[in-house]
DNA sequence: ACGCAACTGTAGCACCTGCTACATTGCCGG
DNA sequence: CCGGCAATGTAGCAGGTGCTACAGTTGCGT
């Protein structure tokens, strides 16, 4: 049904908008009619294409997460975990990634009570990006085994960052911080080998 | 004055009881009219004693803050700085300071944009609470010229555990990687002291 | 005892929220 | 050319938001 196929076009192209909004005002006090405005449509159409906000919201954290983790494994692999955590952190601190990360992070605090649906979005975007993650030290040089582990502590100590970044953007207490946790976490990918 | 006295009091103990909610549910859906219902008052009441509800908010950020360090500051010297992290890290995945811990992180999430009050207060909570960790650590053995770096460290991974912390409470992987944290922020003040 | 000032209750305002009923457009197949 | 259906616009609903105007009520100091 070409109908079909133009509907789910227009309702991609509307979430990939809604996206590109979300990331630019933030997802927490997010509502349709700012939202359908800055599109040049109305919150009709959203609900119209979407079965509700929760969907829209659903849609909007998965359609951020895959950019999140296209352009992760868009990032080269360096020479060791070390480089690894400071190239990752750089592209963290700039434009597309970071907003997706700093969407993540609302999306969390949001789930944190376990209100959907921030909690299961939350949940499925966690999964694919530690599994990017895990790639990404690899490439690096990790072994598979010590992966996982230092793919954990890093994502934490990632997204403990961004809470931060707002309060110490560009300082030095900011930049030791992330040489120590890359440190920390090339040791846990060494002692993983082992 | 003494009813000036007793003003300052019922808007302590507002800020109190307005607290207990707000950990209880939440800071970031927080309205005026369902806490002030919870506490057997009216919304006007809550207005009357505080300016607006940003005053309010920066009230509850400010005590919930003062229990956190509290809390903190009662916990016992730990024989290791890896013993204090993981010692630490009991205490907060426990009632009290868990929800302190989350209502941070909700307010840095609101805050992520600059919003007032949430950027403002949780800046002042931030700088309070790292005084507080520096102090645990170096009664736990860190020198206290490597105890702002650990520290540091070992708050932005804190807060990204609380992040996590709903979707892997109780794995192995979660105390794998707080073991892992715990190491690495022994190992910043083990070099730090050196 | 009385006045004053702090305190609290009632109603209401203007605005925003997600969502829906209904009417209309415009395109595509028969 | 026209019937039907997806896509869109208009208007509105019920409920919630922070906040305020106004009217008491209480309790203290004089």
């Amino acid at each position: 049904m070409k109908t079909a196929a133009k509907d789910g076009e227009r309702r991609a192209q509307l979430a990939e908008e809604v996206t590109d909004y979300a990331l630019e005002h933030g997802l927490i006090g997010l509502s349709l009619r700012p939202v359908a405005a800055a599109l040049g449509t109305s919150d009709r159409m959203l609900l119209y294409h979407f079965s509700g906000k929760d969907d829209l919201i659903a849609t909007v954290l998965h359609t951020a997460n895959e950019r999140s983790i296209a352009h992760l494994r868009s990032l080269p692999a360096a020479s060791s975990v070390r480089e690894a955590v400071l190239a990752l952190w750089a592209a963290s601190t700039e434009g597309r990634l970071e907003r997706c990360q700093r969407l993540y992070v609302e999306a969390a605090a949001l789930g944190l009570l376990g209100r959907e649906p921030y909690a299961g979005g939350v949940r499925a975007s966690n999964q694919a990006w530690l599994a990017a993650l895990v790639d990404l030290l690899v490439a690096s040089g990790c072994s598979r085994a010590a992966a996982p582990r230092a793919a954990n502590l890093l994502d934490v100590a990632l997204m403990g960052l961004h809470l931060d970044l707002p309060l110490e953007r560009g300082t030095a207490a900011l930049e030791r911080c992330v040489a120590d946790l890359a440190d920390a976490v090339a040791a846990v990918a060494d002692q993983g080998s082992r």
